[in-house]
Parts: structure tokens; sequence; C-alpha cells
DNA sequence: TGTACATCAGTGAACGCGCGTTCACTGATGTAC
DNA sequence: TGTACATCAGTGAACGCGCGTTCACTGATGTAC
């Protein structure tokens, strides 16, 4: 073998990532592969070797994040309760994770390019949905009117509008505004024990 | 004059329609002036006579749309209130508004489209949010721990989050589970007096 | 240990295609006389 | 009232461009002997 045997594997780890965070930036169809090889170090011809379409490598980038999303989750019982839900939904719904425009997360940066893109693309998608209002879900259990599931769905598409409203918008202060609320009320629903009657 | 004095006008107005209609269930860039055109009648060339360029077109749909949603709203101040603030939950969260295609709204329809464009579209997108997020303050007043402008945010990426989530996975159960539980979740936070200690 | 060979990741020119935009032209119709 | 003309919305061929994909080729390196 004229490579080493994990030559490849790495190689097209490398054009993933790097595939990801110019999608996460730009969109899918805005990206085009010639740049994406470059960014990974290589030529056009090459990306060939490593995926059969450019529509391939979309649910690649998704099913990579859903899955290092999930190997990040606390393998501690433990650990899980409302302290953890609240974290995350302040690192969810934040300036920072706003301005770190690479790393963000899919469901709040590629929701049109997905719902236009394949059935593989679409699952992938719908993996990250079910890490993140999975995650709540775990963490909150029942509620005042709500089931542990609906509860975690409810908290996860308030926190992927927040983003997605506060990253389309051309406002820094609507946005924070838009994010501060999210916060609030996703906080409000996580009480352990709203009043009952 | 050739042709009567409001021919044009009225195209221009066709265009803009069959336009949204497009771009709402494909996207900005992937709906070609050729079908815009098609779709009103018109052939390829004639676009130009209307707008300098497709960008142009992006920024009308969106502002048509905040203005035709500005008209709907009451203008008698009695019917303004939590009932109308259901209502329109009810409405923008449902299966019904969902299986609208050409009928989305644009803030759950195009985020990743109208985050890439230029500023005009932007600030047209920001229109939309700022109706819709309005008329819930309008409706709603304050709330346990909010401002009613933060409730108004708050419900309003809530919608929005929920059905860019029910519009990108493909799974029509997991589809209503998300709008079930954003509406259960909203409709909560929508209690004129949450109890307050 | 040294050499010839086979492998295969990577290269870059080329292909076909569709797009946004331009432009010279058409032809129906309102207006001037 | 009738006719010649000016206007301008609409036409469709053409342009230049960038894209996804293909393919014949390269050349570094592991392997067989």
């Amino acid at each position: 073998m004229p490579y080493p045997s994990d030559h490849k594997p790495q190689v097209r780890a490398r054009i993933v990532t790097r595939a990801r965070e110019l999608f996460t930036r730009r969109g899918f169809t805005e990206v085009s592969i010639d740049e994406i090889m470059a960014a990974a170090g290589l030529t056009r011809g090459g990306f060939y070797n490593h995926f059969k379409t450019k529509d391939e490598l979309y649910a690649e980038t998704l099913a990579a994040y859903a899955s290092a999303r999930r190997d990040e989750a606390p393998t501690d019982p433990c650990e899980y309760g409302p302290e953890l839900a609240r974290q995350l939904l302040s690192q969810y719904v934040s300036r920072q994770h706003l301005d770190n425009v690479d790393g963000h997360c899919p469901l709040m940066a590629l929701p049109s390019d997905v719902s236009r893109a394949g059935p593989a693309v679409r699952a992938a998608y719908k993996e990250v949905l079910e890490a993140l209002s999975g995650m709540f879900e775990a963490c909150l259990g029942e509620g005042k009117d709500a089931t542990a599931r609906q509860r975690g769905l409810a908290i996860a598409a308030t926190c992927v509008g927040a983003m997605v409203l506060a990253r389309t918008i051309d406002d820094e202060a609507l946005a924070d505004e838009v994010c501060e609320a999210a916060r609030a009320f996703a906080g409000d629903f996580m009480e352990p024990a709203a009043v009952d009657a």
C-alpha cells in the first residue's frame, strides 16, 4: 500500500471538518467543491476518491456533528439535572455561539439547506435534533402540563428559533433581545415543580 | 402611453407574488428568473424592466409579505388580547401552516437564504419578525418575569423554531410532536397572571 | 539489502449545463394632428 | 373620424461565468523477490 492505511480516513475526516465549517458559514450550495478541497489542502479532482456526490458530503457533515454531540454528553447519570439543562440553554442561546460562525449548530445554521437536500441529509438533521432535545429531556423530567419529551422538544424549538432569528437579522441589539427573551422563557419552563393549581 | 398606466405595477405585483411562492417553496438561489417569469406568464428578458437585480426582488417579496401581515392586524384595539394571541399561535404552529408550502411565513421558510442575502433583504426580514412579535406583544402585556416585549419575542422565537424544525425533518409524527410541544409551551407562557411567588 | 513493480491518492484539464444579465428588436396601443 | 407616429413592455438569442463531475495521467511509497 503506497500510503499508510490510516491516511485515507484521516484525509476524509479533514474534508468533512472543513466542509462543515464552510457549509455552516455559507450554506450547502454556496460553497463549491473547489473551495472545500482547497480548505483541506487538496485539489478538486480528489474529492471523488472520497465521496460519490456532494450530497453525500452534506449528510456526512451532519452525521459527524450529531455523533460528536452525543460523545460530549456525560456518561455519569448523576451529572444530568436542571443545572445541566440551564447550562446547555445558556450555551446554545448565547452571543458566544452566535459569534462562533464556523461552529454554529446545524439546526440553526442550515435548516433551509437541509429541507431542500436528500433523505440522508434530513435524517442526519433529525439525529442532531434528537441529540439536543434528548439532552433537555434527560435533564428535566416531567413538568407542569408537559411530559419530559414535550419539554425537551419545546425547549429545543425555542433555542433553535431564537438563534435562527438572531443570526438572520442584521441588528445586534435586537438579536441580543431575542436571545435574552428566549433564555428567560425557557428558563421559566424548566422550573422543576411549577405550581400545579 | 401604449399600455394602461396601471399595467406595469400590476405585472410587477404579479411577479412578486409568484416569486414569493417559489422562493418560499424552494429558496432564493434555487429558483431561476426564467421560472419566476414563466410563472408570471412572461419571458426571461422582461424581468429587468421591473427589477434591477434578482436581489432587489428578494427584498421586495419580503417587504410585500410584511406589509400584508400588518394590513391583516385588527384596527380595533378591543380585538387584541390573550384570545387573539392564542389564535395566532395555533395558526402559526399548525399542520395547516406546515402543509401550505407556498404560504409559509418567510421567517420559517427562508432564514438561511436571508442570512446570506444583502442588507435590504435582511431589513425586510426583520420587519416581518417585528410584525409577528409585535402582535404577540400587543396581545399579551406583562407576564411573570418578563416584559411584554420579551414575551412577544420569546413566543415568536418558539413559533419560528418549531416550524423550522417541523419543516426540515422528514418525519411527520415528530414534526407534529414538536408543534404540539411548542404550542403547549407558549400557551403556558401566555398565562396572564402566572403565580408570582 | 537492493531493485523493479504495482498501487492508488491526488492532479488538473476538460465537459456539459444552467444561471444572471444584456441587448437589439418587435409589435400592440395611446396620442398628435 | 382617420392616419402616422412615438412609446415602451415584452421577446429571445447571446454572453460570460462558475459549478459538479469525469477522466487520463502522475508520482510517491509499500511490497515481492
